[in-house]
DNA sequence: GAGTATTCACTTAC
DNA sequence: CGTAAGTGAATACT
């Protein structure tokens, strides 16, 4: 998925890599932070927060202005803030919606447009999804007596300017489309939509009856789909049947509160291998004999920093997840609350136990068998599914497999990634103490080969999007948690969802190692 | 209550 | 140093 292009000093795919994942983390540590102080003082923004504090050690990519591509940034990528597209050198201004600079043309400066962030207010304008049609700037002036606005008609200058002369010029010009983010229904989602050219300008008469600047670009062809996915999934979800491939609608026959579909687009298999959709972990001892849990006694939900609540206590005195259930760091363990908790059920401290929260599809991969991927774009740290089976009984594990055929389907905690446990955690650049992630080594396997859910399908690589994270809620032994899986950074719409199998796991050991395919730079070359 | 409008706080680049 | 900019979140209103 990841292809390296081309590298220069300010920007690749790992620094452009770097400052988003590390954006992010510190807006989610803000966000925790703020929901955990009663009263608030200054920025309430964690946007902006974090962005200050990168920006303050330097930590950016592609600070220099360019036309065209943008090293490390893919075309489809998605953003979750406008800061975070001026971070990567994406389109610098924070609230502007034309971007441009000074070119020299033999003698003379003029300036061109270099990118467009279209807000999607007069998406109905066109059908083609190859055309954005794009309203000039300006014409809105607030009175200096009142905070009222007015309108009035709009200049040839600024960013209209550099859109007139990109469509003499010709110049490439970045498009990036905001969406309503239908998961979060005040924030938007911004996706790169590639390269356009502006091919036509004029001026028409605004609501108010002013003037205002109309732009038509049109995509140049050849690039990767991007905006145009989008349009189909929305298609997709009005009526199921209209997605090509189509083999089941929903391949968990309605046990996870949402369907999962089942696509073949490449060729004639009609899906995968027999087996028992479960969406819970089949336990080889009665949960009873584990150590039942012992809950919080709060009246109605349980809040962060209350030392009162023994389910925030255990888990350090805050809230593992941000008010709109993003997990902030991963953790050796996280305590939820569960069945023994006095909270309600709308408890904020219950995410993962929730089930699926993203629309999901199970479909045939070009040469890795059957994957799994989202219809709707993922955030980084949302919660996507557990890997539910049957524990395999630790006596089993490291044993021969009694002539059973290799099962594949497993998942095995203690397949060792690197030595760190660590997931977009930068304590450093808030001067906060590094608590030590990684708990007890388990020993946890879970097979999927009779019985399982979604997760079963997820294939390992080497640069994954997805990562596990130990959950307890209806039991207290540690060593046997629920395995959740989270995103590791924001994931657009239909890319593949995969994690780090690890390597050299107990249940693995003795197997013969599978070529990895993940096709990714950094690939180990091996699974497992 | 959910969905929309308004207000308010805040940042970058002229 | 002021100001504009398809911001984003919290709050006020239907």
């Amino acid at each position: 998925m990841a292809r390296l292009r081309f590298c220069t000093a300010d920007g690749d795919v790992e620094s452009v890599g770097e400052v988003r994942m590390k954006f992010d983390a510190l807006r989610r540590r803000f966000s925790q932070l703020e929901d955990a102080k009663e009263t608030s003082c200054g920025n309430k923004r964690a946007d902006l927060r974090a962005s200050t504090v990168l920006m303050n050690n330097g930590i950016l990519a592609n600070t220099r202005k360019r036309i065209g591509a943008v090293p490390g940034i893919e075309i489809g990528g998605i953003f979750f803030f406008r800061i975070e597209m001026c971070l990567v050198g994406l389109h610098a201004p924070s609230m502007a919606g034309i971007d441009y600079m000074n070119l020299k043309f033999d003698r003379e400066e003029e300036p061109v447009a270099i990118s467009i962030v279209s807000s999607g207010g007069y998406e109905d304008d066109v059908e083609d999804k190859d055309v954005l049609i794009y309203s000039g700037q300006g014409g809105v002036s607030k009175r200096k007596d009142k905070k009222e606005k007015e309108a009035g008609d709009q200049k040839l200058e600024r960013g209209n300017l550099a859109l007139e002369r990109s469509l003499h010029r010709g110049n490439e010009v970045r498009i990036i489309r905001g969406m309503r983010d239908l998961v979060n229904v005040t924030g938007k989602i911004y996706v790169y939509d590639g390269l356009y050219r502006v091919h036509e300008s004029w001026t028409e008469k605004g609501k108010s009856g002013c003037n205002v600047f109309k732009y038509k670009l049109l995509r140049i062809p050849g690039q990767p789909e991007a905006f145009v996915i989008w349009k189909s999934v929305q298609q997709w979800r009005d009526n199921v049947s209209s997605r090509p491939g189509l083999i089941l609608p929903d391949l968990t026959s309605g046990a996870e509160k949402l369907p999962v579909s089942l696509v073949n687009d490449v060729d004639y298999e009609k899906g995968p291998a027999h087996f028992t959709y479960s969406r819970t972990l089949k336990y080889s001892k009665p949960i009873k004999s584990m150590g039942p849990s012992v809950g919080c006694s709060c009246q109605s939900t349980c809040l962060p920093g209350d030392p009162h609540c023994s389910c925030v206590m255990k888990n350090g005195g805050s809230l593992p997840h941000t008010a709109n259930g993003v997990l902030v760091v991963r953790k050796h363990v996280i305590h939820e609350c569960g069945p023994s908790c006095k909270c309600y059920p709308n408890c904020r401290n219950q995410v993962s136990q929730n089930g699926l929260r993203v629309r999901l599809e199970v479909f045939k991969t070009n040469d890795r068998g059957w994957g799994l991927r989202s219809w709707d774009p993922i955030c980084a740290g949302t919660f996507i599914c557990e890997y539910a089976g049957e524990v395999v009984d630790e006596v089993k594990v490291g044993v021969d497999m009694d002539g059973d055929e290799e099962n594949e389907y497993v998942f095995d905690s203690t397949c060792d990634i690197d030595d760190s446990f660590e997931w977009n955690y930068a304590p450093e650049l808030l001067d906060e103490e590094r608590h030590e992630a990684r708990g007890p080594q388990l020993s946890l396997v879970i097979s999927v080969k009779h019985s399982g859910n979604v997760a079963r399908f997820m294939n390992h690589s080497c640069s994954p999007n997805v990562f596990w994270q130990p959950v307890l809620y209806d039991h207290s032994d540690e060593s046997f948690p629920h395995i959740m899986f989270y995103a590791m950074k924001h994931i657009p719409p239909m890319t593949e969802l995969t994690y780090d199998y690890g390597l050299c796991g107990t249940y693995f050991r003795n197997m013969q190692r599978r070529v990895c395919l993940c096709g990714s730079y950094k690939c180990r070359g091996f699974i497992h």
